[in-house]
DNA sequence: AAACATACGTACCATCCTGTATGTAATTAA
DNA sequence: TTAATTACATACAGGATGGTACGTATGTTT
């Protein structure tokens, strides 16, 4: 029983104990470690077999935990939409800043909504929930705000980055729910039956549609 | 008491005693409704919320009838996969018919599969299960293989109505998995957002982006 | 160091779910 | 009419789930 000093920034013995963190960052680590794992879970088994208490394991802890941190299942589930629209709403502000350097706007944006958004297993998370919080009116009003928040991100990079003022503004907007219906397809598509090399020529498909359609 | 003599074939007291059934017609009609009424439950409260005592008393009968007809609940799941995938292939039967006749294809065509299967809360149902069986291997099979009946139904009536000998292909059956990705997507949609209106344009959209790529 | 707050685990309870056993009514076969 | 099947209901068992109460350990404040 030596080296029971207490030693209050230890880095003596760098694995063994932990250095010391404060409560806000274990929080905060702990609450997206519990999310991450809800993500994977959802993506993988889907909304009706993931309990509260597989996450919680599956983040390597307990059901207590997840308790403390978050009241209900329901609070959890709106805090998975919330963070995947936060992160959603960075990456789609990086790719802002990358598509408007170039030209052939419809390709890239078709691609870039992809790769940031539909081919994530996060938004195979966000459908389960979507779909799955039906039955539940009150979790589901709450569900569909954070939908909102997410899908007004989406609006207003497209808006700002395929506004032609030579197509009229409804055109514009039913072009782009169309590419989203498409790509929200190919994610639920690519859940049952991936397939990169598919999906990779469908985008393509996808993005000379989205492009005769804008310009007439 | 009176009126208690036995009538093989009575239509005496028209709505006292249905008239006689032979079993195998009330196990068809049961099962049937046992089948509509999980598909109601899947398409209104998702997978995760619909369990075989909601369905039984839904139709009508008890977890026992239900338990009769099917042995688990596996049983009626596929079941309904199966129902669903008959039904679809007599409607695409139908539509075949019609459609042939006619010239601006595409159109018609994206029409036809929307009002013929997308659009129907069946196909939310198969869309449910397909997700919510997911976690379970065995069930997962046993789906997927009904779903691969059913998707070759579609397959099948695409070829022989859009063939063109000028196009390649595997470009026309890109073009179809791309507008059956879109379909699938604005059923999602329609699923949480219900607005007829919408839907009819996004379809006029999908039909003329169909029509540019197939005819280039 | 002591009092307090926060993080997390364990234990328990009510509920719901699926499956199964068993009983009864309806139908069919003899 | 009687015996055998079939259709359906009722009742119970085992397991999973979500919520809550409570205990302990780890930080935080004074």
């Amino acid at each position: 029983m030596q080296d029971q000093a207490r030693m209050p920034d230890d880095k003596a013995r760098p694995s063994s104990r932990p250095p010391r963190r404060r409560q806000e960052d274990r929080s905060a680590e702990t609450q997206s470690r519990l999310i991450e794992a809800a993500i994977q879970l959802l993506h993988e088994n889907g909304f009706a077999a993931t309990s509260v208490d597989r996450i919680a394991s599956s983040a390597g802890l307990t059901r207590g935990a997840l308790s403390h941190h978050f009241q209900s299942k329901a609070d959890l589930v709106v805090a998975v939409m919330h963070a995947v629209s936060d992160e959603r709403h960075l990456r789609l502000a990086e790719c802002y800043r990358e598509l408007s350097r170039y030209h052939n706007r419809c390709e890239r944006m078709v691609r870039a909504l992809w790769q940031a958004i539909y081919g994530d297993p996060a938004y195979v998370a966000t459908i389960e929930i979507l779909l799955g919080s039906r039955s539940d009116p009150e979790l589901r009003a709450r569900v569909e705000s954070e939908r909102g928040r997410s899908a007004d991100s989406i609006y207003s990079v497209w808006d700002e980055m395929l506004s032609d003022d030579q197509m009229p503004e409804q055109r514009r907007t039913d072009a782009m729910h169309l590419t989203i219906a498409t790509l929200r397809g190919l994610a639920v598509l690519n859940l049952v039956a991936r397939d990169p090399e598919f999906i990779e020529r469908q985008l393509a498909l996808l993005a000379t549609a989205v492009e005769t359609i804008m310009r007439p």
